[in-house]
RNA sequence: GCCCCGGUAGCUCAGCCGGAUAGAGCGAUCGCCUCCUAAGCGAUAGGUCGCAGGUUCGAAUCCUGCCCGGGGCACCA
């Protein structure tokens, strides 16, 4: 419907200019919008308004004169110039009970469209480092990365959804020796734990399953491994030196196989530990892409090269600097280390070329707030190939915080207590972190209320959508004890005899659909369905309960009945695309 | 110091690619169950849109400066 305006817009400002030999100016955009109140129509434009002062008009002359040069359109009922030059559209009772129609022919289809025209879309998320279970703050990212790639595959895109797994590099190493240290202290070889080693309980879950699998294999003589060893931080020394020396120690007692065999062990768990979480949690993804196969295939390393070869990299104290400085960023980045070692820097550049060499027409990365240094320097690496950096896109989604009720909750990132994804699922379930999670929009802050996302109330939005869809269900559960068929050709035949506000309303919010998805992918703002899912269910909500639906008349109870399945309909597609569940009981 | 995000009703937030009288939920107050689930609905009260300038016919929305809150600024990941 929108579309078809804004196409009747064109043909008036097309033969208005000709009659008036006016030529429009190129980048005049035909913009029209939902009409809040019924006095101001179903759908507005402010194109007379924004065309007034190129043509050298008062807008309400402009927008009168448009309005004479608009073509007839079966489903506009009349046209005003409203307010300072507003042109507002009311469309015909018909067109509007017409969504009902369209919507029991559509089913679940009900709001998808090609607008997207098949584009493809690569949208990576999560892509949290195997170090460590998924916290509180990469469910967010999962949430709203696997909304956003529903809500773009709902909008006629074709989505490619890939996590990038961190599994090469220092941090394996780390994680390896984390291990090692607990594996040896279970098999009676204790040492102080090095300080900058991860601590939480699932290292000594590996490090069990390790002994479960290899026995004593693995076991060193703890004096052996810290002997001559450099300070540790807690002793005065530099942590990082620390552990680094405690590495090379580790792997060459252990001898390089043994020491893969552990690294392995380790990555494999936790990689696989994350992707259960994931899709018990409802996120799957067409490619785990992992940073080691770019390694081993020599990729970062060609990468680096053709930067060198381009004249884009030089070398400084022994190390290889990027001159992304050149392209934008606040200075030069390294991409390999003095001791030679490539950085997670020159990885993340052969993946995002990796990503452009694949042919995506649309790249996006969703990254936490804290990672937003990254944009300005992975953005230079692409603009120094040569690519069209407009092609990528960055989405920052901002930090949650937990509260029980008015308490805040603890969230040290670094010392290992924290709030993991799976324990919040397990409190509030699936339905209400996904909700919860892509109510806001991305960049602001989020308060995640625990107690709020359990309640059975009208405070939880949760709640009160699928209570909303449950109803439905209830009704026609009714309908069915008492014997009463709904006849649907009948209802729709008669759905002009919905002519009372709480119906007109909800069908307005019904025909809204198609224009909320559009514009949640298009936005990449799921937040804008979550949100209108509310408005929906609050319609039906006031509608039940100002009506009842299962009147004696069968001509105003099938219309009735055929108006709150199609509601049904819309909020089980919404919730869908949200990954939360429809319940037909509560 | 530099960069990113936020500052809208008592609270949590929509609105922000300029448009009509700034919206919603919660909380507060007052109402609604012999009736399809009250996990619901109705009504009332509640606002210098952080502050100050600027652009514009028109600014919560765009620009500049400042204030407050969060985050980021490594040969870390």
């Amino acid at each position: 419907m929108k579309d078809q305006l804004v196409a009747l817009l064109h043909q008036a400002l097309q033969s208005w200019a000709q009659t008036e030999s006016i030529t429009l100016p190129e980048s005049l955009e035909v913009q029209i919008e939902r009409g809040r109140g019924s006095e101001h129509g179903d759908y507005a434009s402010n194109v007379a308004m924004r065309l007034a002062k190129p043509a050298q008009r008062s807008p309400r002359d402009l927008a009168t004169q448009l309005c004479a040069h608009l073509p007839a359109h079966p489903q506009v009922e009349r046209v005003e110039v409203a307010g300072p030059g507003f042109i507002n559209f009311f469309i015909t009772q018909d067109a509007a009970n017409a969504v009902v129609a369209e919507i029991h022919q559509h089913g679940e289809h009900y709001g998808r469209s090609q607008a997207g025209a098949g584009e493809r879309v690569m949208l990576e998320f999560v892509s949290a480092n195997p170090t460590g279970p998924l916290h509180v703050g990469h469910g967010r990212g999962a949430a709203f990365g696997a909304a956003l790639g529903n809500v773009l595959a709902a909008a006629g895109y074709d989505v490619h959804r890939e996590y990038y797994v961190n599994d090469a590099g220092r941090q394996m190493h780390i994680l390896t020796l984390s291990v090692l240290v607990r594996y040896l202290e279970h098999r009676g070889e204790p040492m102080p734990f090095p300080v900058n080693g991860y601590r939480g309980d699932y290292i000594h879950h590996i490090a069990r399953d390790l002994e479960a699998e290899h026995g004593d294999r693995y076991r060193l003589s703890a004096a052996d491994l810290c002997q001559d060893l450099p300070a540790d931080e807690n002793a005065g020394g530099d942590k990082e030196r620390y552990i680094d020396a405690l590495i090379q120690r580790a792997r060459h007692l252990l001898g390089e196989s043994a020491y893969q065999t552990i690294l392995s062990a380790a990555v494999n768990a936790i990689t696989t530990d994350i992707a259960e979480d994931l899709a018990a949690f409802g996120v799957h993804y067409e490619r785990w892409f992992s940073e080691r196969a770019l390694v081993d295939t020599g990729a970062v390393e060609q990468a680096v090269e053709r930067l060198l070869s381009a004249g884009a990299i030089y070398e400084d104290n022994g190390a290889l600097w990027f001159r992304s400085s050149d392209y934008g960023d606040d200075k030069d980045r390294v991409v390999r280390r003095a001791d030679g070692q490539m950085t997670y820097f020159a990885s993340d550049i052969a993946y995002h070329l990796d990503k452009f060499e694949r042919g995506f027409q649309r790249i996006i990365d969703v990254f936490g707030a804290d990672h937003h240094g990254y944009m300005a320097r992975v953005r230079a690496s692409l603009e120094a190939f040569g690519y069209d950096i407009s092609r990528l896109e960055f989405r920052l989604v901002q930090f949650a915080i937990l509260y029980r009720g008015h308490e805040r909750l603890p969230m040290s990132t670094r010392s290992g207590e924290f709030v993991t994804l799976r324990e919040l699922r397990e409190e509030v379930g699936n339905d209400a972190a996904r909700f919860f999670y892509v109510m806001r929009r991305p960049e602001q802050h989020l308060d995640f209320d625990l107690e709020l996302a359990k309640s059975r109330s009208n405070d939880n939005p949760v709640y009160y959508i699928q209570y909303a869809h449950a109803r439905v269900c209830s009704v026609l559960a009714q309908m069915a004890e008492r014997g009463i068929r709904h006849d649907n050709n009948n209802g729709l035949k008669h759905i002009s005899q919905l002519d009372a506000d709480h119906e007109q309303s909800l069908l307005a919010q019904l025909g809204r659909y198609p224009e909320v998805i559009q514009a949640a992918a298009v936005g990449h703002e799921p937040h804008q369905l979550a949100q209108y899912l509310r408005e929906l269910a609050g319609a039906f909500h006031t509608y039940y309960n100002a009506h009842t639906f299962l009147v004696d008349e069968a001509a105003l109870r099938d219309a009735r009945l055929s108006l709150i399945i199609a509601t049904r309909q819309v909020i089980a597609n919404g919730l869908g695309i949200l990954g939360v569940s429809a319940p037909e009981s509560m």
